[in-house]
DNA sequence: GCACAATAATGCATACTGTGCAATATTTGC
DNA sequence: GCAAATATTGCACAGTATGCATTATTGTGC
């Protein structure tokens, strides 16, 4: 997951987070649609074919590249015998850990998200990647069948995550490793709701 | 809701589903990137330019027309003094009896996202309108500081329907009535694995 | 029925998206 | 430095989606 830090991917990495604060401010000033593709690449300095070399669409620009899980964190799962619950959001703190976060460009997303709302769906397909990988890792637990279920725990995290990624882009006296605990804390209350079925 | 019976306006029901039907089919076929817009419309009996009259887009036409709540069932909803779940389940009852669902095309839909996985980001997109509108309900009953809460529930809610969708989509023996039956099973399971947070 | 208003369908022009391919430039490893 | 690997770019092109003007169809009041 971490890029081997030669020059070239240094420079990929780089160029690949250009292309998305050039996508985000000229969306936040000029609106999602009337921004081209062409200007977003030429506000990051680079050829208009180029922007397609590292994003596959407008939309995926917008979003960024989202983390995953990488192997030492799925092997430690996998051997892991505690609660299912619990270690799906110790492997999720591992993640938010190694990834980097950028709170100025997470509260870009936020405001465009504000702004155009209709960009919503773009962000919750990326969501839904992410609830994949979580649900792929609790079914190397529960075993293939019960993927449905695992699914269904999955996007409750992902979504409580989400909620409470707004949050700490929003509040800079947040620390990142509380975000786990507000996610747990958003389960309980989900937990609460349940109760009545 | 229900259309007023005008010939207008059922033709236009008949076409939005002629186009739905046509990409589907056409999609299966070729493949959805392979299929344009103007095979569909051909294929519709319309002009390319009428597609885009009742979809805005080619994405759109393959998810069809979701159904929402009358005003019926969003004003008994406020009205009940029931648990929030129960009631939310209820509501999500009448939705489902009086959307007059579509077994043939769902199932349609169920293979042409087994066919193109890339398509799924799409079909949550439209999922989660579904969602948005079972939080709104939840929110008149919690208040809108909840939202984010209501949020949670009413994501989980909606992929427990899309789940059970599926089973229902190939399942011939199964009736319509029973779908919100295994949406509370299915959230029930959920809330076992909450049980550990 | 008929005429007229409202609504829908269509054709056409046009801007933008996204891809394939060949040519050029840059980085890397030796 | 030099050759191989990789990245960037330009160009051509098919497809998406929209606006607008025109034509056809449907609904309404008489």
């Amino acid at each position: 997951m971490t890029p081997r830090s030669t020059l070239r991917d240094r420079r990929r990495l780089q160029t690949s987070r250009d292309i998305q604060r050039a996508a985000l401010t000229l969306a936040l000033r000029l609106g999602y649609d009337s921004v081209t593709t062409e200007q977003i690449a030429a506000e990051a300095g680079i050829s208009p074919r180029t922007f397609f070399n590292y994003y596959l669409n407008k939309d995926a620009a917008i979003i960024g590249t989202a983390p995953s899980f990488d192997d030492d964190t799925v092997a430690w799962f996998r051997a892991s015998s505690g609660l299912l619950l619990g270690d799906l959001l110790k492997a999720l703190r591992h993640l938010l850990c190694h990834a980097d976060l950028d709170r100025g460009m997470s509260q870009l997303i936020n405001r465009l998200l504000d702004q155009s709302p209709e960009l919503l769906p773009i962000f919750y397909g990326s969501l839904k990647r992410l609830g994949d990988q979580i649900a792929d890792l609790a079914v190397t637990r529960l075993g293939e069948d019960a993927r449905p279920d695992a699914e269904l725990l999955a996007q409750a995290i992902s979504h409580a995550l989400a909620d409470t990624f707004r949050i700490w882009a929003n509040d800079d006296a947040m620390s990142e490793s509380s975000i786990v605990d507000v996610i747990a804390a958003k389960l309980k209350t989900l937990r609460g709701f349940l109760e009545q079925a």
